[in-house]
DNA sequence: AATAGTATAGCAAACGATTTCTAATTCACA
DNA sequence: TGTGAATTAGAAATCGTTTGCTATACTATT
C-alpha cells in the first residue's frame, strides 16, 4: 500500500526520476523502447501523478472555480452543465462552490479558490457590492481571470454574461397590459442580488402607467418557500391585483403550490406570468406564460469567454460583455380582462 | 503582482519561515506578540496558503470527490446539496464529477480524483460492473474510502446508501392492482444502472399476476427526452395498458409532456404512477401519485458515513449499509377500473 | 548557585513532480 | 580518424509548506 511515485518506477527500472517523468509526460529525450517500458510499468504498478506536486511545480492546476447561489435548482444547474460541456474535454475540472447567497460564505469560498490556485473563476455573485474589493483583489493582485454570469458586482471591471432583465420584465408587463391588466403585482427575488434588484426596478418603473399597490409587491426570497409564503399573503389582501409577475423559476413553483393549496384558480382568479421558463412550465395546467432564458447557453458562453481570457493573458484591457435577450413564450396563464 | 509566500512574510519581519508557518497555523512555539505581528502582516500583504504545497507536504487535501450521472436534474442535485451541508462547515470541499452515465467518463473521473488525492469519494456509479476493478483498486490499493449512494457496483465491498427499489415498485404495482388495474406497462431507467435494473426486475416479477406485454415495457433512458419518446411509442400501440409506471423523475416529466402534446388524458386515458417525487408532481393536473425518496436525506447520510470512515481508518472490516424505504404518496393520477 | 526544565525560534529535510543544465554516448561526414 | 552535432539520460534545483531536530535564553527548583 506504498504510494507509487516516479521514484518507485525509476528504481524498479534502474533509471532516473527525470527520465521517468519525461517518458510519462511525452517530453522528448527518451528512446522509444525505454519510454514504452516506462509507460508499461507505470501502468502495471498503478501510477497516478500527484496533482499537488504537479500543481506546485508547474503552477497550474487545471481547475476552474464556480461560485453560484446553490447546487440544486434547475436554472443554475443547467448553467453549470453547459460550462462542464465546454471545459471537461479540455482537461479542466470544476470546483463548484455554493454561496447560499450569503456574502460571508461567498468570501470564504473565494479565499478557498485562491488557495486552490484555480486558473479562473466563473461567478454569479451573491451580492451586488459586498465582496467588491475581494473580487478586485482576485483579478488585479492574483491575476486570476473572472467572468460573471447572471449577476454582477458593481464596480468590478471584468467580463460578464447577463440577461436583459429590464427588457424581460417589460415584455411581461406589456403583455399583461395588452390583455387589459392595469392592476399588477410582483413577487420579486432577493433585493441584494443583481437580478432581484434589476427585475424589481424595471417593474416599478411602470408605476405611473399601471396601478401597483405596495401590498402587491412581495419579497419571494428567490426560493420555493419564499414564493409560497409571498403568494399566500398577497392573495389574502381584500383588494387584489388582476395579474401577478413572479420573478424567477423557483418562486413560480412555490406560487403554484400555494395557489393549489388555497384553491386559487389561474388564470380565472388571477393571471400569472413568470420570469424564467422550465420544463414543467409547459406541463402545468394552465401552462405558464413566461420569458425564457437559455441557461445551458449561458453556461457555454461564460465558459468560452473564460477560456479565451486564460489564453490571451496579455490583452488586459479587453472586456467581453454579453447581454442576452429573453424569449417570450405565450401560453395560457393570463386571461383577458377589460381595463 | 509577486506571490505572497511564507518566505516573503518571513523576510519582511526578519524571522524564519518555520516561525511564520507555526504562527499562522496556530501551532505552539511562537510568542504571543510575534504571532500577532505575523498574523497582521500576513493579512496586510494578502497571504493565502498554497493548497498544492500544503497538500503535498501534509498529504491531506480536504477534498471529497463526488461521482454522479449529471449536475442538473432535481434528484441528484438535492443529494449533493445535502452532502455539502454536512461537509462544508467541517472545511471540506466537494469536487463534483458528472459521468453522463458513461463508464469511460466515470473511469476518467475516478483517475482524476485519485490524482487529486481526494480524501474520500461519494459515488453513484454509472454502471453495475464496468469499473469494478478500478473501484476496488481505489479502496484497497489507494486506501481511499468510498461510499456508494443510490447505486452500487456489484462485488465492490464498501459502504452504501440505497433505496429499496423493489419495495418501491411493489408498492406502486400493488396500488395499481388495488385500483383494479391488470394491464400495466413501464418506462424504465437505463438498464446498466443499478436502479434501472432493480426497478425493471421488480416490475417484471409481476408478470404472472398481471398482464405485461413486451411492447408495454420501454427504455426511457433515464431522461426527459427518453421518457417523452418512450411514451409516444407506447401510447400508439393499438392494445394499450390501463396503467403505466414511470421509473424516475426526469422521465415522468417527459411522459407528461408527451401526454400533453398528444392530448392523452391522465388518468382517463391511462393511469400513471411515478418512482420519485418532485416539487412539481403535486402541482400537476392531475397531481402525480408516486413513491418518494428523500434525496436531501440521502446526501446527509452518505456524507456522514464517509466522515465516519475517514475518522476511524482502522476498523477496516466495518460496513455501514443503509437501505431506505420509499414513502407512498397517493394523489390523483390513477383512476379505478374494473378488473 | 548549579541544574533541570520550558519557552521561543532557526535550520534543514522532507513531500512528488518538472525542468534546466550537464555528461556521456552515438552517429555522420569529411 | 577526428570533429561537431544530435540523441539519450542523470544530477540537482525548484515549487511553498510543514515539522523534527537543535540551539539559545530564560524560569524555576533545590
Amino acid at each position: 500500500m506504498n504510494k507509487i511515485t516516479l521514484k518507485v518506477i525509476a528504481e524498479k527500472l534502474g533509471v532516473s526520476v527525470s527520465t521517468v517523468s519525461r517518458a510519462l509526460t511525452g517530453k522528448p529525450g527518451v528512446s522509444k523502447e525505454l519510454r514504452d517500458k516506462i509507460i508499461a510499468t507505470a501502468k502495471k504498478l498503478g501510477y497516478y501523478p500527484d496533482a499537488t506536486a504537479t500543481g506546485l511545480r508547474r503552477g497550474k492546476t487545471m481547475t476552474i472555480g464556480v461560485l453560484l447561489p446553490e447546487l440544486s435548482g434547475d436554472f443554475f444547474s443547467q448553467i453549470v452543465t453547459g460550462m462542464e460541456k465546454v471545459l471537461f474535454h479540455l482537461g479542466y475540472r470544476l470546483m463548484l462552490c455554493p454561496t447560499d447567497d450569503d456574502p460571508e460564505k461567498e468570501a470564504a469560498q473565494i479565499k478557498m479558490l485562491i488557495s486552490q490556485k484555480v486558473e479562473g473563476i466563473l461567478s454569479a455573485p451573491a451580492d451586488m457590492k459586498a465582496n467588491r474589493s475581494l473580487y478586485s483583489q482576485v483579478i488585479n493582485d492574483m491575476g486570476i481571470p473572472i467572468v460573471f454570469f447572471d449577476r454582477l458586482v458593481e464596480g468590478v471591471d471584468t467580463d460578464y454574461v447577463l440577461t436583459d432583465n429590464e427588457d424581460g420584465i417589460r415584455q411581461l408587463v406589456d403583455y399583461l397590459m395588452s390583455k387589459g391588466h392595469r392592476r399588477i403585482g410582483m413577487i420579486h427575488p432577493l433585493k441584494g442580488t443583481f437580478t432581484g434588484k434589476a427585475r424589481l426596478r424595471a417593474f416599478l418603473e411602470y408605476k405611473d402607467r399601471i396601478e401597483i399597490k405596495e401590498e402587491w409587491v412581495k419579497d419571494g426570497k428567490s426560493s420555493e418557500v419564499g414564493g409560497y409564503e409571498a403568494f399566500k399573503s398577497l392573495i389574502r389582501e381584500k383588494d387584489k391585483p388582476t395579474a401577478l409577475i413572479v420573478g424567477n423559476n423557483l418562486m413560480t413553483l412555490g406560487v403554484l403550490k400555494a395557489a393549489r393549496d388555497l384553491s386559487v384558480k389561474i388564470p380565472d382568479d388571477i393571471s400569472l406570468v413568470s420570469f424564467d421558463d422550465a420544463y414543467w412550465n409547459e406541463i402545468f395546467d394552465p401552462p405558464i406564460t413566461c420569458v425564457a432564458q437559455d441557461p445551458h447557453q449561458i453556461g457555454l458562453i461564460t465558459a468560452t469567454i473564460l477560456l479565451d481570457k486564460m489564453k490571451n493573458k496579455r490583452e488586459k484591457g479587453k472586456r467581453t460583455n454579453v447581454v442576452l435577450k429573453v424569449r417570450f413564450i405565450e401560453r395560457s396563464s393570463v386571461k383577458k380582462v377589460k381595463g
